[in-house]
DNA sequence: AGGCTGTACTG
DNA sequence: CAGTACA
DNA sequence: GCCT
């Protein structure tokens, strides 16, 4: 079946000039765009806007300070937008701003997964224990109460889809352990090509020259992995900022110079920054000066460490002709304590995720961080019945869902005990608690009540309910599927659906199949370090396949999560590989960008990485992989007689299928790409959502599209060098990836 | 009354 | 095209 | 279900 018929010419166009590099006159991919024009793409009524740029059109250039204020008193690191920018202005009326910051994104606002970060200038994308014995000293009795009856883990600390409360110190982890194993058999591998694929970056040991010995951190901006605990990071981040130096919230931010990691698999997008172990800091603060980051590349404290040449790897896939700006200058961190990111949305700009009536709220209840739900006898009921809106009976009600997910969301970061529903109206909770009515009010009210919600009782009892609710978690069913099969096949449970499928196998289409199969693993978190291990494999495969193209570990992962759902990595070639193939990547033995996916695959197939398929495109991967087994792995028939290491014998305690996806992007795709993969799906909705209404502008993985306004030169002409161009140019505050997770 | 994100694969 | 999936 |  030609079932993309509609939508070729689009795909045509983009995998022509995808594929040009080695083939014909070498094109940057960029150009792709340009191409797209209007009658062109009679499917699609607007322009896909390139990302060449001369800066100095950017209509809706946000205020100076908004990268100013991120670096406190020091100077705004120059871009090339932000230089050309003489006078701030937002081009739409504060009050039009301010209508779509609450209502637009008032969702995402309440539906923050982990936790409300006020203040805007602390670490805190998870609990610690910490946080939440302060929080139960706060309010002992209200939480007593509300988790009185309750198992401490499913009410409370544990909660929520990304778990709350781990370790981050997996350093005695196998997985860890193994991906070090593997590491090293891949460095023989591709030994000599690994050395082509980093750079030669200079360290800034070697540049700085610090005139206060006191101070030498200055040229030093560092990030710490969220994998450096808590603690760590307090204090060390301490000390770096006492002797001048900054630290950054999110990785990718430009003037990152060092990100701090004990992961010896971390990943990254940041051209700038340079992977040491945190122990690099404590040994300059003990020497009191800078020391060579060589002698301490990540690594698991106390353990091995690989050479540095691996522990750089992940190449930057834009090289120094985009490169911006210096790392921040002497200058810049000599004014002492910087912590990049300013936080506060004081001048004017928009935090997505605050809209204007919750930023009010939060200040008045700086707390409203709240660690432990206080208030499940509320938002357990909600949440059990936006999940049957959702999954079972679908259609217009997942909008249904939403609010219903909203509201519980904003109600479970309250830090106190709901017992009347005026008190989540004086100020609204959500804009709906200001309304005269409001459903959802309603049932609030209901539930405090009676204890029960008789909308939930009696969808309970629907017998289709539960089913429907059990079958579309199969990967690959939805709601019409598990409806349907319930409806014509009699199935409930999955157990059933299992002897449906072996009794007819065309009854499911193969993902589900696949679906079917995993059903259990998939349900399963994946620890970071395992995420970090099977990343690690796909990089493996990607310097043997294409040497300096990066892999980027997105999705919950980038956004701090202790434990993801599945694994999302984003490949990006070279610069040099997207204009000369094999020529401007030594080493690589594909030549176009489509190339390379298939053949990482390949490869991870034939290492038992990847064992299934779900949806293959030659940019897009969804699958599933597992961390192969050890001996395998270490003894493979393709290495020259290096048997030695199979023989240890590293058990991994279960090797888990997990759900992977691999996408393929272009440099100047990057910044849309990693947003879009970095998420959360509200997160994303929302910002989509803005670009739309205050910009005319359609935001997706590749960039912008314009929808209305005129103004297409503009928007044209600007160039989107990382995520952060991407927020600037859309109006809004820059948001760290651990702050997405709405 | 109509909108609510935008894209892509499968069958 | 409808259904499902991804963030 | 809420918002415009």
């Amino acid at each position: 079946m030609d079932k993309n018929k509609s939508r070729r010419p689009k795909r045509d166009a983009q995998e022509l000039c995808a594929s040009i590099p080695s083939a014909s006159p070498p094109r940057r991919r960029s150009r792709r765009r340009d191409l797209r024009d209007p009658s062109a793409t009679p499917d699609r009524p607007f322009q896909q806007l390139g990302t060449q740029a001369t800066a100095n059109t950017l209509v809706l250039g946000l205020p100076a300070s908004l990268r100013a204020g991120d670096l406190e008193g020091g100077q705004p690191v120059p871009t090339q937008t932000q230089t050309q920018l003489p006078k701030p202005s937002l081009a739409l009326p504060t009050q039009l701003i301010e209508q779509h910051a609450t209502s637009s994104f008032a969702d995402v606002d309440v539906e923050s997964e982990g936790g409300v970060k006020v203040g805007g200038d602390t670490y805190d994308f998870e609990h610690d224990e910490e946080e939440v014995d302060e929080a139960l000293r706060r309010n002992e009795a209200a939480a007593a109460r509300a988790l009185g009856g309750e198992p401490r883990n499913s009410g409370g600390i544990e909660r929520g889809d990304e778990g709350c409360v781990l370790n981050h110190e997996s350093s005695r982890s196998p997985y860890r352990r193994l991906a070090e194993m593997v590491a090293a058999a891949s460095r023989r591998d591709v030994d000599g090509g690994a050395a082509s694929v980093n750079p030669d970056r200079d360290p800034p040991a070697a540049a700085a020259s610090p005139g206060d010995p006191k101070r030498f951190f200055s040229p030093v901006v560092a990030y710490f992995a969220p994998e450096v605990s808590k603690t760590r990071r307090g204090i060390l981040g301490d000390r770096i900022t006492e002797r001048g130096g900054a630290v950054a919230r999110d990785v990718n931010d430009p003037r990152v110079t060092h990100v701090l990691t004990t992961s010896t698999t971390y990943r990254h997008w940041n051209p700038a920054a340079r992977l040491v172990s945190p122990d690099w800091a404590q040994a300059c603060i003990r020497a009191g000066e800078l020391r060579p980051e060589d002698e301490h590349p990540p690594a698991l404290t106390g353990g091995v460490n690989p050479p540095a040449s691996l522990s750089s790897s992940p190449l930057p896939p834009v090289a120094s002709p985009m490169r911006l700006g210096p790392p921040p200058s002497s200058q810049d961190a000599s004014q002492g304590h910087v912590v990049v990111d300013s936080g506060s949305g004081a001048d004017g700009l928009v935090r997505p995720w605050l809209g204007k009536k919750r930023g009010a709220f939060a200040c008045q209840r700086p707390s409203t961080a709240a660690p432990v739900n206080l208030n499940p006898h509320i938002t357990r009921p909600l949440e059990e019945l936006a999940a049957i809106y959702e999954d079972v009976l679908g259609g217009t009600n997942a909008y249904k869902a939403r609010h219903h997910k909203q509201v519980a969301g904003a109600v479970e970061r309250l830090d106190f005990v709901v017992t009347d529903v005026e008190q989540l109206c004086d100020p609204p909770v959500t804009p709906a608690f200001a309304q005269k009515t409001s459903t959802v009010r309603d049932k609030i009210r209901e539930l405090l009540a009676t204890g029960k919600l008789a909308k939930l009782e009696e969808l309970k009892r629907k017998p289709d309910v539960e089913a429907v609710l059990e079958l579309s978690g199969v990967w690959g069913i939805g709601t019409e599927t598990a409806r349907k099969l319930h409806r014509e096949d009699g199935v409930s449970t999955v157990a059933q659906l299992r002897a449906l499928a072996a009794r007819q196998p065309g009854k499911l289409s193969a993902n589900q199949h696949v679906g079917l199969r995993f059903y259990e693993e998939f349900k399963e978190r994946i620890p970071r370090d395992e995420v970090e291990a099977l990343a690690g494999h796909v990089e493996d495969a990607v310097a043997a396949v294409c040497p300096g193209c990066s892999v980027t570990v997105a999705g919950s992962y980038r956004r701090g999560k202790t434990s993801c759902g599945d694994v999302d990595v984003l490949l990006c070639p070279s610069e040099e590989f997207i204009r000369g193939g094999s020529q401007g990547a030594p080493g690589a033995t594909v030549d176009t960008v489509e190339d390379i996916l298939p053949a990482v695959l390949a490869r991870l197939r034939t290492r038992g990485v990847v064992t299934d398929d779900l949806s293959t495109g030659t940019v897009s991967w969804m699958g599933v992989a597992r961390l192969p087994d050890s001996r395998e792995r270490l003894a493979p028939t393709t290495t020259d007689g290096a048997e030695g290491d199979g023989a240890v014998a590293v058990v991994t305690p279960k090797r888990l299928h997990r759900r992977m996806d691999i996408k393929t992007y272009t440099p100047d795709e990057m910044p849309f790409a990693l947003l879009y993969f970095t998420g959360s799906g509200y997160f994303n909705r929302s910002m989509r959502t803005w670009a739309d209404k205050a910009k005319g502008l359609s935001l997706h993985d590749r960039g912008f599209n314009l929808v209305r306004g005129n103004d297409m030169t503009a928007v044209r002409d600007a160039k989107f060098r990382d995520e952060r161009d991407v927020f600037e140019y859309l109006g809004l505050e820059y948001v760290p990836p651990e702050d997405r997770s709405v």
